[in-house]
DNA sequence: GGCCAGGCGCGTA
DNA sequence: TACGCGCATGGC
């Protein structure tokens, strides 16, 4: 088997940042280089020179699926400059530069999402592989590579029974998972059609599915539909929003979502992602020098 | 060993 | 509307 390769030029973009920075949780680094699945594609990437390079196994007529995941068209100095011109995101900014949003696929998002409520990002990586391993349909693959397989459809973990989802380390979430799983198998949400509805009927059609609450439906709208201006507030933005932008007052969690609506458009989602990167890597304040 | 993690759903005030 | 709590599991 020959593996496919391509070379795309990029501008403005930190490919380990991007693939490390929890969004997306199949990514494996190996050697100077990454490893994961894209749909039901293995492939690995790795940046240099102002490039990245791709290889694939199978094959590809064209590329346009890797170029729209992986957003190499998207202008980042534009978004960055619409940025509020504030401190934090100054800072923020500084912090993470070349960091960009994936494009994912809605289902595989989704699932991921509702295994990640109170979960550490390695866990969540654990989880959703052991999904892959256990339940996801088989990829090529180059020789010799132990790799997990595609991530399981919604209809296949219709059929999975919530102890076979608890011994993938599921917990609480495992009846979540399973019931958003058949509710999506029975037709009742259809996620093709999510995209093309506006931000808020999108949102309320997710909200209808157990295990998803505001935080991960903004996720998915985020990450996978490409909804600029979804805006998910977990506990590092919570953090975030609470020590840079309401130091003195304590805020409860609605008002820093209303704040966070209006502060950062029209590209919320980026800001979003720009804060939760700088929070989780920056160097606690009371930490020493 | 204790605190906390890319939360949600439900009960209560 | 705004909290508080329980829910599994494991990293640090």
């Amino acid at each position: 088997m020959t593996l496919q390769k391509v070379i795309f030029p990029v501008e403005n973009y930190d490919l380990a940042l991007t693939l490390a920075s929890g969004q997306a949780f199949r990514w494996r680094r190996s050697g100077d280089a990454w490893e994961g699945v894209i749909g039901s594609r293995w492939v690995r990437l790795r940046q240099e020179n102002g490039c990245i390079h791709a290889e694939t196994a199978g094959q590809v007529e064209d590329w346009q699926w890797l170029r729209h995941y992986l957003q190499t068209d998207v202008d980042l100095e534009t978004i960055l400059s619409a940025f509020p011109d504030d401190s934090p995101m100054r800072e923020a900014v500084a912090a993470c530069r070349g960091l960009r949003l994936l494009r994912q696929e809605p289902w595989e998002c989704l699932a991921s999402f509702i295994c990640s409520s109170s979960k550490q990002i390695v866990q969540i990586e654990q989880i959703v592989g052991l999904l892959c391993r256990r339940f996801g349909p088989a990829m090529t693959v180059p020789p010799d590579m132990n790799c997990a397989g595609a991530f399981p459809t919604a209809e296949r973990l219709a059929t999975v029974s919530e102890a076979e989802l608890r011994e993938c380390k599921l917990g609480f979430r495992a009846p979540y998972l399973c019931g958003t799983a058949r509710k999506l198998a029975a037709g009742e949400v259809d996620l093709s059609r999510l995209g093309g509805l506006p931000l808020e009927e999108a949102r309320a059609a997710l909200l209808t599915l157990p295990g998803v609450g505001i935080k991960i439906a903004d996720c998915v709208l985020l990450f996978a539909y490409g909804f600029q201006e979804a805006f998910p507030v977990d506990v590092w933005i919570t953090k975030a929003l609470q020590q840079l932008y309401f130091p003195k007052r304590r805020a409860n969690l609605p008002r820093l979502r209303h704040f966070s609506r209006s502060h950062f458009r029209p590209y919320s989602g980026y800001a979003q992602q720009y804060l939760f990167h700088y929070m989780r890597t920056r160097r606690s304040p009371n930490e020493k020098k």
